[in-house]
DNA sequence: CCCGAAAAGTGGCATATGCCACTAATTTAG
DNA sequence: CTAAATTAGTGGCATATGCCACTTTTCGGG
């Protein structure tokens, strides 16, 4: 096996990522802990926080996760209160989020212990570094990849036949 | 709010990784998707090919996960018979893994598919730029992160009191 | 040799994510 | 305007991960 055709020490762009999301995803959960949130529900009510009451859809978009992941991932948000939905006026189809007041003040409470730790990584790592970083990740997220063979041949054939 | 006060447009280390990994997953579970394997799969297959019959608590430090996360992950892989656990013949506490001939069949069968990911990815970012956020990654992964407040009191206090 | 502390896993419970099959509501052909 | 195609979500099923409470073994003193 020649060394571009296997992962080396972990050569795998996946598999590091993902290592690497559970190293900080641990930190960045225990130093949450305090608020009871978890770091992936703290990013989800920020998200919602910046957002102008979005449609499920829209969030799904711009955290990259599947929109049934998402509703899975809001149901303990609303069960306990942080977050509430309601239909769109004009498109039935639509449901949009919003943060209730209860949801507005733990993501407050959480944003401090949030910032303590960023500072603390960041004190690490160093701030630019951590820039840099994010702006690479965000490059990768944002990558247009798409498998060239086979299991693609439908959307292929789609742009290509008429 | 100020500017270090809030993670702007996703100024969060942890969210932004966490995307990208969500996006970068979904590209790697499509590549390996004729094999049956998911990426998180082909990761730990590889990772117990690369050992020498490790023991499970190796495997979770290897991968940075929870022992007993790596318990459940394994599951499925032993229920398909791509894996067999054993016990250490000095510590009856230790269960070694190993990959089952099925098993080394299977991980080949998606090694090709992976490769196939992984150049696509490599032609995309570069492959110096790609190997540069893998180290990045490591770096990070690797990190001694640590919460200086409260939380860990008992810890400094092991540390400072003999 | 016996006991309490430490180490390695297991099982249960909860969240995180995805895919697929469906349902409801819209939009677009004809 | 009506039927086909598209869009937005839901619910079920399966894997991914963590934490906690235990159980089983070891190990380190007395």
């Amino acid at each position: 096996m020649n060394e571009a055709q296997k992962p080396g020490f972990s050569r795998c762009n996946n598999a590091t990522l993902r290592r690497a999301a559970r190293s900080l995803g641990r930190f960045y959960d225990d130093a949450l802990a305090p608020s009871g949130l978890k770091g992936t529900q703290f990013g989800l009510l920020f998200q919602i926080q910046i957002s102008d009451e979005p449609a499920m859809g829209a969030i799904a978009e711009a955290l990259i996760m599947d929109l049934s992941a998402l509703g899975h991932t809001l149901k303990p948000l609303i069960r306990d209160g942080y977050v509430e939905t309601f239909a769109d006026k004009d498109d039935r189809r639509v449901k949009r989020v919003r943060l209730t007041s209860q949801g507005q003040a733990k993501l407050d409470e959480a944003l401090k212990l949030w910032n303590v730790a960023q500072q603390q990584f960041e004190e690490k790592v160093g701030a630019e570094q951590a820039a840099k970083l994010r702006a690479a990740l965000d490059a990768v997220a944002d990558l247009d990849l798409a498998m060239p063979t086979a299991a693609l041949r439908t959307e292929e054939a789609a742009d290509q036949a008429p």
